[in-house]
RNA sequence: CGCGGGGUGGAGCAGCCUGGUAGCUCGUCAGGCUCAUAACCUGAAGGCCGCGGGUUCAAAUCCCGCCCCCGCAACCA
């Protein structure tokens, strides 16, 4: 049985609304998995919310609202933009969920166990505004902590700890064994660098007098498992993963045929969240090197130049402007007017002006002009008349270098190269002129075969861009009136029937006018 | 010496790893076409590829130094 391809992004946490930079990497990574679908793959697409923990405890509390039934809303919120930019995932995880709370704690005692996790007590200055221990690094010019920390005081602390830092030798080993265990390759090398600096171990628990919202420790009902245990854990307990059985190579089947995964996070979890963390629990628990995640760090979409946040209030809205451009308009621009890995800065005149000109312009009147004309010239009928076009030999290249480039997680370069294509066509048609052809009796079979040259290459585009323009494709298919598999196999040229009955011609992409 | 990214025609970016005509989108100017969503196609103007040095037959691309922007170092994707 073929491996199942294994995709997954961070999950939200459940504290606030969504915003576009969500919405960016479950796109990029609905992306990518429907690009695994396109070649065949058997794919596992799981995205979710981390939906305990302190703030959520707070922000529960602000409202008037038991934790349960807050996440529950927030959650929803996201599920819902989720289904409004059409990212189609296998499994959302709610870390709420009883069996993932059983993995986790499933681990936790067997670390415990094996002595990997232990008790110490930790003493120092706490904010008790902020609930959290602080450090030197608070401390202001002056060597005071400032009013933003509210009363400061004196406290000790008891807590439970990994044993991270015995597990520093193999990480970098690992990640000097493995070169692309993060992509973008500066990501490896920032995380390398990090990695050399880690010293001390970490505090995986809070006493329940200081947060009660989480998964209770198995070995002490006192304390609750603090976010890396609870959230990070989702990526394999909601893939099958079972925590009784220590050997990696004795999970379950279905575990085994998904691990490990492309793991599509943001570069601020990177270090230390996902890059030392995670792979190190991983490693605890017994996980091979061969079984170790790789790791797709994507950059930030700013606004204006500064970075979106919350406290900020520029956050965006992804609904409203899937609403407002509809769903494919701003996955378009959200995963092609970026390099992944890179940063990029939103504005809604950019989003319009790549959908005016490539959409609107460039593809959608591509799509229309060579209907009409099928319709006014031929009745809607195509045929080939030779099996070589100008355009078949510059869609094969388009496949390759579109595979090259979507292999890499590259969908900007991808998309650049069927803007390329979409843009041959345009100029084939005025090299052809088909309507002067079709004014001469005797360059009958010419202008047939241009026109189904046009049909074909315009099938062939449907079927590369579904995997970020899943709606646009399906139109175009509908309009061609082709009903064939949307896959990597139907993407070579000559698909199309002989005589083959087009479909009507309407806009795709209305311009926007502004 | 904390870590990392960037500085490319008016704007926004790609190219740099694997040196060898500087590419794309928008904008400007001039033409063409009329099938089409006032869309499409062709051509032109505009760049000492941040600065200085080095390697090389050859550097936007590799090496060294400098200047300037921007992130991260906090449970913000």
């Amino acid at each position: 049985m073929p491996k199942t391809f294994f995709i997954t992004t961070a999950i939200d946490y459940t504290n606030s609304a969504p915003h576009v930079g969500h919405a960016y990497e479950k796109v990029l990574a609905d992306v990518i998995a429907r690009y695994h679908r396109l070649k065949g793959d058997d794919v596992f697409f799981l995205t979710g919310a981390d939906q305990h923990g302190q703030k959520v405890q707070q922000s529960a509390a602000k409202a008037g609202v038991a934790p349960n039934d807050f996440v529950r809303s927030t959650t929803d919120k996201f599920i819902e933009v989720w289904k409004k930019l059409d990212v189609k995932y296998d499994t959302y995880a709610e870390t709420i969920d009883p069996r993932h709370k059983q993995v986790v704690q499933g681990m936790l005692q067997r670390l415990f166990d094996e002595g990997q996790i232990y008790k110490d007590k930790q003493s120092g200055h706490y904010s008790i505004r902020q609930e959290q221990f602080l450090t030197d690094k608070e401390r202001g010019p002056d060597g005071e902590f400032g009013p933003e920390w509210g009363q400061v005081e004196f406290r000790e602390e008891e807590n439970y700890y990994f044993k991270l830092s015995q597990h520093k030798d193999w990480l970098l080993r690992y990640i000097d064994n493995r070169k692309d265990a993060v992509v973008p390759d500066f990501r490896q090398t920032e995380l390398r660098n990090a990695v050399k600096k880690l010293g001390g171990d970490l505090c995986i628990s809070r006493p329940k007098s200081r947060l009660d919202w989480g998964i209770d420790l198995p070995f002490d009902k006192n304390f609750v498992t603090y976010v890396w245990f609870d959230a990070l854990t989702n990526y394999i307990s909601f893939a099958g993963y079972d925590p009784k059985i220590d050997k990696y190579e004795s999970q379950p089947q279905e575990f085994r045929d998904r691990w490990p995964a492309l793991q599509i996070i943001g570069k601020d979890v990177l270090i230390p969240a996902h890059g030392i963390y995670w792979l190190i629990m991983l490693h605890a628990i017994g996980f091979p090197d061969a079984a170790m995640p790789q790791l797709l760090v994507h950059g930030w979409w700013n606004l204006g130049g500064a970075k979106i946040s919350k406290s900020a209030g520029n956050v965006i809205d992804p609904f409203v402007l899937a609403d407002k451009y509809g769903a494919d308009a701003l996955r378009y621009y959200l995963t092609t007017d970026i390099a992944t890995g890179g940063d990029a800065d939103f504005s809604e005149e950019r989003l319009i002006a790549r959908y005016n000109a490539d959409l609107a312009n460039s593809l959608g009147n591509l799509l229309n002009r060579s209907l009409n004309m099928a319709h006014r010239y031929r009745d809607g009928v195509v045929t080939p008349k030779r099996s070589e076009s100008p355009l078949s030999t510059q869609a094969a290249d388009l496949l390759r270098d579109y595979e090259r480039t979507m292999s890499i997680f590259e969908v900007n370069a991808a998309f650049a190269r069927i803007g390329e294509f979409a843009t041959a066509c345009n100029t084939y048609i005025e090299m052809t002129a088909p309507w002067k052809m079709a004014k001469e009796p005797e360059r009958a079979d010419a202008l047939d075969h241009t026109l189904f040259a046009l049909a074909e290459a315009l099938r062939i585009l449907a079927i590369l861009i579904s995997p970020v323009l899943p709606n646009a494709a399906r139109e175009i298919l509908y309009q061609l009136n082709w009903n064939g598999d949307v896959s990597f196999a139907n993407a070579r040229w000559g698909g199309l029937p002989n005589e083959h009955r087009l479909g009507k011609p309407v806009p795709l992409f209305p311009r926007i006018e502004t």
